[in-house]
RNA sequence: GGACAGGUGGCCGAGUGGUUAAAGGCAGCAGACUGUAAAUCUGCCCGCGCAAGCGUACGCUAGUUCGAAUCUAGCCCUGUCCA
């Protein structure tokens, strides 16, 4: 259909509409007001992954249409664990640590939304603030009228568990009522209107509407992303190396930027549309270059999105970097280091010491199988020795490159 | 509380006394081909050791045995049914 909210019209043109609950009257609502919207984050790590970009950047389509962002903090239901595509219980977190990575993340969200006191300035809240208040008694009379045992065992998080024989709590069977509940509460506290998610999120999305309606009347929305996976159909955001982190200290920029760099070819044109804010005849453009060109494309993308969540300067370096790395077959500022002491080192030791090998075992064959290159030439034997006193470039295959840098004297 | 089924390497899943560091699949790493892509083919994929080898590992503990992931006992955990 078409939209004339531009709200609306952004979204689905740039592929981030997956299901609506009520298209009609979400649309006409953003035609007409400002929208307060939120999204639901975990706070069970100091840093979200690439895995919630998609609906970080919502929150940014929505402050750039003119509505206001509201992103909440699971600070209260990170202590029960979604249940959601999980066969295993979540470990509990001390309070602190959930403060510490609540305050963690939020450096994030200062990148991509304007926060302050104006109509549509981004605000974060959390929902232990409310949901720690609640007396037990009082959830079950005010909130556990609304749902039925046997809607609730017919959502996908509890029955999946059911199916695959894994345990779940009673503690995270209620993940869903304080997940409603949320909703229901920034409806009346702050007049959201608006619940965005990824598809897994429509069950909890869709409770918290029904149980906004029954206890205080109000009409609320709900919209969710596709289910975003890379091409070749792994979930976004994992690598060999682990989660791609958003936080500067818990993935360096240089790696965050060859994680775009290195997208599949196929992923490219959604990718842009999705993550950066150029304008969609130029994603247009890119999208359409054919064989290698499309590298250009990847690294305008790599651009983008790490300029968004790393800064300018990040994204600048990464690249010279690259550039410098790849096409010079020189080193560039940004890559990894380790010390190279005068008398020099083995092979073995310094693929271990700068993390491209986890054990010497699996640097051993690493280089048996001819990955390991100093200075970009083929080294097979696995005793060689590395010469201290110039700087040496090492690389285990040819995307990992790193730098060793002779140790000043004294 | 009772009956039954089960707990194997990152995941899935074979394996019922030695030849099992444990089949196979997935994921991952490297090589070839390329474009820092995909697909394909090849090799690798617990740790230490140049190696012979050593150490650790099949829920936990104690046993039986020359020898156990495999047998016994107790315990812990999970599921299904019953109370």
């Amino acid at each position: 259909m078409t939209y004339t909210s531009s709200l609306l019209r952004l979204l689905d043109e740039r592929g981030y509409l997956h299901q609506l609950t009520d298209a009609e009257g979400l649309d006409a609502l953003a035609a007409k007001q400002v929208v307060p919207g939120y999204i639901g984050f975990d706070a069970t790590a100091p840093s979200l992954h690439v895995g919630s970009l998609v609906q970080i950047m919502l929150l940014r389509r929505l402050q750039q249409t003119g509505h206001k962002p509201v992103v909440v903090m699971g600070g209260g239901t990170t202590r029960i664990g979604d249940p959601t595509g999980r066969d295993e219980s979540r470990k509990m977190l001390s309070d602190e640590a959930i403060e510490a990575n609540i305050a963690s993340i939020r450096t994030i969200f200062e990148r991509f939304l304007t926060f302050g006191d104006g109509p549509t300035d981004a605000v974060m809240v959390n929902n232990h603030d409310w949901l720690g208040k609640l007396g037990y008694i009082e959830l079950l009379q005010q909130v556990g009228t609304h749902f039925t045992i046997n809607r609730m065992l017919s959502f996908d998080s509890v029955k999946l568990r059911l199916e695959r024989e894994q345990p779940m709590t009673f503690l995270e069977f209620n993940y869903m009522i304080l997940q409603g509940y949320d909703f229901r509460h920034l409806a009346r506290a702050m007049g959201v209107r608006l619940q965005m998610g990824g598809s897994d999120q429509w069950g909890n999305i869709v409770n918290g509407i029904e149980l906004t309606r029954r206890m205080d009347g109000q009409e609320v929305y709900g919209v969710t992303t596709p289910l975003l996976t890379t091409a070749d159909g792994a979930k976004m955001g994992k690598t060999a190396a682990g989660a791609v982190w958003l936080n500067d200290d818990a993935l360096p920029a240089y790696d965050f930027w060859q994680y775009w760099r290195n997208a599949d070819d196929r992923d490219v044109g959604k990718f842009l549309r999705l993550f950066t804010d150029l304008p969609l005849d130029e994603i247009a453009r890119l999208e359409a270059l054919q064989g290698s060109e499309i590298n250009a494309a990847k690294i305008v993308l790599a651009n983008e999105v790490t300029r968004l969540c790393r800064g300018d300067e990040a994204a600048r370096a990464a690249e010279a970097t690259a550039s410098a790395t790849f096409a010079g077959g020189g080193v560039g500022q940004d890559l990894p280091e380790f010390d190279l002491p005068a008398e020099g080192i083995g092979l073995v030791e310094a693929l271990v010491g700068i993390g491209f090998a986890a054990s010497r075992g699996e640097a051993k064959r690493l280089i048996a199988g001819g990955g390991a290159r100093i200075d970009g030439e083929g080294i097979a034997d696995e005793g060689f020795h590395i010469p201290g006193g110039t700087e040496v470039r090492i690389s285990a295959g040819k995307k990992k490159h790193g730098v060793l840098r002779p140790v000043s004297a004294g």
